[in-house]
DNA sequence: CACCAGGAATGTA
DNA sequence: TACATTCATGGT
C-alpha cells in the first residue's frame, strides 16, 4: 500500500493529504514546467547562484554574456580573470559576492573532481559538502541536488513559505520544518519534486506576485 | 519614487 | 537561537 502510493500518479487511489491535493491542482491548471531551464547540469549550477534573491529575468541576461565569452562552464568560471566574471555576470546583481561564489563553486568542482565523481556520494554526504561551499545554503544546496544531481530533495524558496502561510499547511516555516513537511507527505519522487517547486514558482509568479489575483488561482478552494 | 526578485553571509543580542 | 543588515541590477 504505501510502496504503491510512491507511484504519484495512482496516488488518487489513496487519501490524498492538502499537499499532494495542492500539487495535483497545480499540474492539472499549468503541466510540466520542463525545470531546470539550462542547457547542462554546469548551467544548472551556475543559474542556481545567479538567482539568489534576483529575478529571473535578469540570471538570463547574465547567463547569455557568460556564453557569449564562452564562460557558461565550470572550468571556465576557475580559470577567467573575476573582474571580467563579474562584468558578464553583472545583469544579475550582487556581482561581487556572486562572482566570488563561483569561484568558490568552480573550486569545488575541480577538487572533488567533477559532476561525475561527486554524483557517487549519496544524497546526505553530497548536500553537506556543497552547503561547505560559501555562498551555496540551503537552498541552492537543494536546487543544486534536485535539478542538477536529479535527488529527490524538494526546494523550499519564499513562495513555498508564503504558500504555506497563506494557506495554514504548517505553524512553523523555517526552512528544515518546510522541507520536512513537503518530504513526509508527498512519494519521495525526484520529478515528483521537479514539478512541484517549479509550479509553486509558475503560479506565485502569475497569481501572487504584486497585486494577489487570488479569485482566479487555481488554489483559491485551499484558502 | 518605492518595492521586489527562484538567498547567503555576517553581525548583534 | 532569532533577527537585522548588507549586497546591486532591472522591471513594475
Amino acid at each position: 500500500m504505501v510502496y504503491l502510493a510512491k507511484i504519484f500518479k495512482l496516488n488518487y487511489i489513496f487519501s490524498m493529504n492538502k499537499i499532494m491535493q495542492i500539487y495535483e491542482k497545480l499540474f492539472e491548471f499549468y503541466g510540466p514546467q520542463h525545470w531546470w531551464p539550462a542547457e547542462d547540469k554546469e548551467e544548472i549550477i551556475i543559474g542556481a547562484v545567479l538567482t539568489q534573491n534576483t529575478a529571473w529575468k535578469n540570471v538570463e541576461k547574465a547567463i547569455q554574456n557568460l556564453k557569449a565569452k564562452n564562460l557558461c562552464s565550470l572550468a571556465a568560471i576557475f580559470e577567467i580573470d573575476i573582474e571580467e566574471l563579474k562584468d558578464a555576470i553583472k545583469p544579475a546583481g550582487f556581482f561581487n559576492q556572486k562572482s566570488i561564489y563561483l569561484k568558490n563553486i568552480s573550486r569545488f568542482f575541480k577538487e572533488e573532481g567533477g559532476i561525475e565523481k561527486l554524483s557517487n556520494f549519496q544524497t546526505e554526504k553530497l548536500r553537506k559538502k556543497l552547503l561547505n561551499v560559501k555562498g551555496i545554503g540551503k537552498e541552492t544546496a537543494d536546487s543544486i541536488l534536485l535539478y542538477a544531481f536529479q535527488r529527490p530533495i524538494f526546494v523550499i524558496d519564499a513562495y513555498t513559505k508564503r504558500l504555506a502561510e497563506r494557506h495554514k499547511l504548517t505553524e512553523k516555516l523555517d526552512y528544515d520544518s518546510l522541507q520536512r513537511l513537503f518530504t513526509n507527505n508527498l512519494p519521495k519522487d525526484h520529478q515528483l519534486f521537479n514539478e512541484y517547486h517549479a509550479l509553486i514558482v509558475k503560479n506565485a509568479k502569475e497569481f501572487c506576485r504584486k497585486k494577489p489575483d487570488c479569485k482566479n488561482c487555481p488554489l483559491k478552494e485551499f484558502l
